[in-house]
DNA sequence: CCCTATTTCACCCAAAGAGGGGATTGCGGA
DNA sequence: TCCGCAATCCCCTCTTTGGGTGAAATAGGG
């Protein structure tokens, strides 16, 4: 049986032009084109398509409320996004919101076909310099020792991050109160922060240690 | 130029049959060939290879400490993983440890080339279902609204996760300072921790919200 | 219409944390 | 050798937080 796939576009010319490249191989079937997606919750749940090929940048509605929308009402159905974007706010906004694929417009034709076999048989296609970014964001090489902390600060924010006490942390690494207390200070002046609260919620949302 | 490649792989037969495969085309070069990383970071250093192929499971030293290594010593190398393991536990690993690919051993080996070819053009490439995780480890998908939490609390908790005080709470929100702690503490409750630091570890871990 | 959950606010108390001092030891570099 | 720094510890004060208790208004479901 045929992929069904939805476009979200609203390119009219980009767009007909992949309902025509789509078309052309009978592997695939359009069963809708759209050029926003207020809509998108409910046309996910009637026409029920395998694939989504979503766009970002689109009046009314954008394509990362649509994806959203789309996996909160058709879970299965696999949404890849397809676009000019590659900041990594818009990219990472989309994953969070659960798009299982990422495209840049530049893909040829032929990748396409390749990138919605894929996605249908499980996988995540992603342009090259996406997969690039997002494995880069794992690996906090970017400035993780700007912040100059010593080998026993790291020890003592390694166990903070955790949501220890102060008291705890001091069992931890058998030393006194004071002195967890101590680091800590050193700790809040190098990170910039003024409490543990600031901290912990530095060091995970920047990926720090 | 030939692709200058390192393979660390402990199964001597499966070692020499990459070497046979990757000998046989000539955009790439076989610069040396391990059974262990321990000589990780030397090694890449003194032969500067563009790509290192790196098994997980040896002995004396594992691939996870290989990548460490290498990625510390030779940031420009890149190194692919080319493991039967598929574990969450070791893959995010692997990705903190800076590796800039990661092929299932099952991998034909014309995947392989491209895959070689992909990293060297600073593209990341993933066997299909290793991507598909990579992905779903950004969207809270799993149970986010298992905690109940209201509305409101909800909005609380992300000030907190952001590191703010009660105070500054309550002047965002626009209610009372009393307000909020009642918030905080119906919170607690719920997300089964005893301090704001502990809430926001858990979420920020744990990807609530 | 009653019951429940949500949201709002208040007060009390004890514990924890933040910010400011100052002090000692030990180690490695200039 | 002397200086600096990391690591250790202590004291004092003031603010913030956690935990308990209570209560009013509001909205929604049975």
């Amino acid at each position: 049986m045929a992929v069904r796939i939805i476009i979200f576009e609203d390119n009219d010319r980009l767009r007909e032009s992949l309902v025509y490249l789509l078309k052309s191989n009978n592997a695939f079937e359009v069963a809708g084109e759209y050029n926003n997606c207020r809509e998108a919750a409910t046309i996910a749940r009637v026409y029920k398509p395998d694939v989504v090929l979503m766009d970002i940048d689109m009046p009314l509605s954008n394509g990362i409320d649509g994806v959203k929308q789309i996996k909160e009402a058709m879970p299965q159905t696999a949404v890849v996004m397809y676009t000019v974007f590659e900041d990594d706010e818009k990219l990472f906004a989309c994953l969070c919101a659960g798009a299982n694929g990422y495209l840049l417009k530049k893909t040829p034709p032929a990748r396409l076909f390749d990138a919605i076999e894929e996605v249908i048989a499980g996988g995540a296609p992603m342009s090259p310099s996406i997969a690039r970014r997002v494995l880069e964001s794992f690996s906090p090489k970017k400035q993780a020792r700007q912040y100059d902390l010593s080998a026993r600060e790291t020890e003592v924010l390694q166990l903070l991050v955790k949501g220890h006490s102060t008291k705890i942390i001091a069992d931890k690494l058998f030393i006194s109160f004071e002195t967890v207390r101590s680091h800590l200070k050193n700790i809040y002046t190098k990170l910039h922060v003024n409490c543990g609260k600031e901290a912990i919620a530095k060091v995970l949302s920047e990926r720090i240690l």
